[in-house]
DNA sequence: CAGTGGTCTAGACCACGCA
DNA sequence: GCGTGGTCTAGACCACTGG
């Protein structure tokens, strides 16, 4: 009695196909309150396991979010824009501007739980920095907040021997952020490599970003190079893969 | 009896921390077997359910993955390097090799399930390469396989009269691919836009690129620009996440 | 064939949200 | 307080893998 009664695949995943093609068809919109479990027990004449699993199929799939107490919903996907290019010209810190300003423009950003710390680098940023053992580095931690939802957790490292004693070490860097200030020490960041991948996130992550199941982390590594490709910074990113699309434009 | 007996939280998660830590800490390395779920219901005295929501949440997190009446495994992760970029300099594709050739240097890659059809593009692709409706596409359709493991879906539309008659709409498009034909065509593209989303896959997808759970894709969908900003490519791809890592590297 | 994960049932108690 | 999802048990049969 047990098992794929009638159709070839799992019942659950036949409930899941069901809905997926209704939200896909309109019927559930953005926001809008799917089908809980105990309308699809009686729906489809399956245990409340059953149930479960076809609706945690869709938020695997990131399609749906569950509320405690409260139901399964389909989520909305309206992202950030973030320019790669772009947003490092000059123009931006140059003039004091923040990097962030462009994307954000008009909206409520907060930057949050900063923390600025002295220390030895993980093997993996020492490289990166062509640090030699023992060297330490200023560690630059911070989320962004954007109209109450958390977006971006940062990440940053730069050689102690460069930044020791400048605004880069306090809390608040100044006008322009890290890039005009390493400018002003003489280690103005001329070009940049980023890094992108894509995983799911940890615990830890998926608290800090709010992320509900399903929703995958963007990383995004960014290594600043000043003259003569001495790295000065290398900024590791966890972006909520729900709130942004990268472009990067540039020439064949 | 039920619920969280003693720590505050759920059973299936102190496992899977449990389960996590040791793959962190070495104890099992990629391609290890964990313990199984009868294991895990000896070793915690839990009921079956209970064990398979712990392996399940590795496998979400994508740390590992099962294999039927085999076991659960510990994940790899050996991504290629794409170079976004100096891949697409006309160096490339102006000498009659492939964009693919710089990352897949001596490893075995087929073209697969190469698809090629005109139709009428879907809107926001009409959009994007500005035509007006009923205009005619070029669809090309194929998949990327290396070492055996699918690893990219890519879809390329081109406006329909642009390259017809030309090379474009074979299933082989000769030495340097669609754009050296552009370039022979007078529609040599000279600048290009790459934008980066991540998801959970679909079903499809997830079918297609033979992705495990807890895998989500990388969407790059490029545009490709002639000269005068003339859009003539739009060619949207599907990434195994597990398989790539994006690079961009640019000046200030 | 024995062991594995995959699916499923039919119960149960809990914490949370909202009216 | 009632309905929601979240967790859990103790069974069961299936399909697949591997020796």
């Amino acid at each position: 009695m047990a098992t794929q009664g009638n159709g070839r695949q799992p019942k659950y995943q036949r409930i899941a196909d069901a809905l997926r093609n209704a939200i896909q068809a309109g019927e559930y919109g953005p926001g809008d309150r799917l089908p809980g479990e105990n309308d699809l027990m009686a729906t489809y004449d399956v245990a409340r396991m059953t149930a479960r699993q076809a609706l945690g199929v869709l938020q695997t799939e990131g399609l749906a979010e569950s509320r405690k107490g409260s139901g399964v919903f389909v989520r909305d996907f309206k992202p950030l824009r973030r320019r790669g290019i772009q947003r490092l010209s000059h123009e931006q810190w140059g003039t004091g501007r923040s990097i962030w300003s462009a994307e954000t423009e008009g909206r409520n950003v907060v930057v949050d739980q900063i923390e600025v710390t002295e220390a030895e680098p993980p093997e993996r940023v020492a490289g990166v920095l062509g640090l030699e053992a023992g060297a330490q580095v200023c560690v630059r931690n911070r989320r962004f907040v954007l109209d109450e939802k958390p977006v971006l957790l940062a990440t940053s490292y730069l050689p102690l021997d460069l930044v020791a004693g400048s605004a880069i070490t306090q809390r608040d860097t100044g006008p322009g952020g890290i890039y005009a200030r390493l400018a002003e020490l003489g280690h103005k960041p001329v070009h940049f490599r980023e890094e992108i991948r894509c995983r799911m996130p940890s615990q830890d992550e998926a608290n800090r970003l709010s992320l509900s199941m399903g929703t995958p982390v963007v990383l995004v590594c960014r290594t600043a190079f000043a003259d003569e490709g001495h790295p000065v910074e290398f900024n590791e990113m966890t972006l909520d893969s729900a709130s942004y699309v990268l472009e990067y434009d540039f020439d064949a």
